[in-house]
DNA sequence: TACATACTGAACCATATAGTTCAGTGTCTA
DNA sequence: TAGACACTGAACTATATGGTTCAGTATGTA
């Protein structure tokens, strides 16, 4: 039996990466939709909504089907799970790492006069 | 007082999207680094590493600071916040608009002699 | 059958990314 | 002070991305 391998998390995380890709995610979860409903609802044309569609199977985080003319996406299961995972196991380091009053100093240099350039 | 705003959602997935950069962030749990130390590891130029941790940076996930010759990368407090909270308030909808068989065949399609090409 | 609908694919464009080399600048250290 | 070290910036390359238009193909409907 295939197993399905989740796709590397360059594509999920460059999937995530687009503001109109994750708008198309949030409107997936309010329900299955058509690439032309979802072309419509982000002001873009066919062709350009099926290559984001595209983008977010690619990453494992949609499938489609395609029925007489119509293809209709929807979230994929498990979709995240590995990314939410790195995240959380990552976090932990990022809490881990901090000393307060380094982490205060340097971040008010990075606000104010950008001390970080050259 | 300046506030500090999360970068875009976009800056920080876009930074995680590549491995290599992931793998600094790794690094960096393990104890900060300099730019040099960094290159030497992944094996890359001194510019070419100095262009992935101004990603990281803007991406709101490093914070480096110049002493003398020595550029210092160390995560970020707060790095991965907002990321983990839009990946987790987003995977309720991915396992809420999962119905099994569907899912089943549809992966199954997929997978076997995929379907979803035109 | 004729027309409309829903998608598909090729081709193009502008911009970004991941990397390089090379020529600096500024900071230690002997 | 001379030389080494750590970085910085400009310029260049190849490839990817996000979008478009235009010309199809396949499917549903009157």
């Amino acid at each position: 039996m295939v197993q399905y391998v989740s796709p590397p998390l360059d594509l999920s995380f460059a999937a995530l990466s687009d503001a109109t890709r994750r708008g198309i995610i949030d409107q997936l979860g309010r329900g299955d939709a058509s690439i032309t409903s979802l072309a419509d609802k982000f002001q873009m044309t066919l062709t350009g909504m099926k290559k984001h569609v595209q983008v977010l199977e690619r990453a494992g985080l949609v499938v489609t089907q395609k029925v007489g003319r119509v293809r209709t996406c929807k979230l994929r299961k498990r979709g995240l799970k590995a990314e939410a995972e790195w995240i959380e196991a990552h976090r932990k380091l990022f809490e881990a790492r901090f000393e307060a009053l380094d982490e205060i100093i340097s971040e008010m240099k990075q606000e104010g006069s950008d001390e970080s350039a050259s």
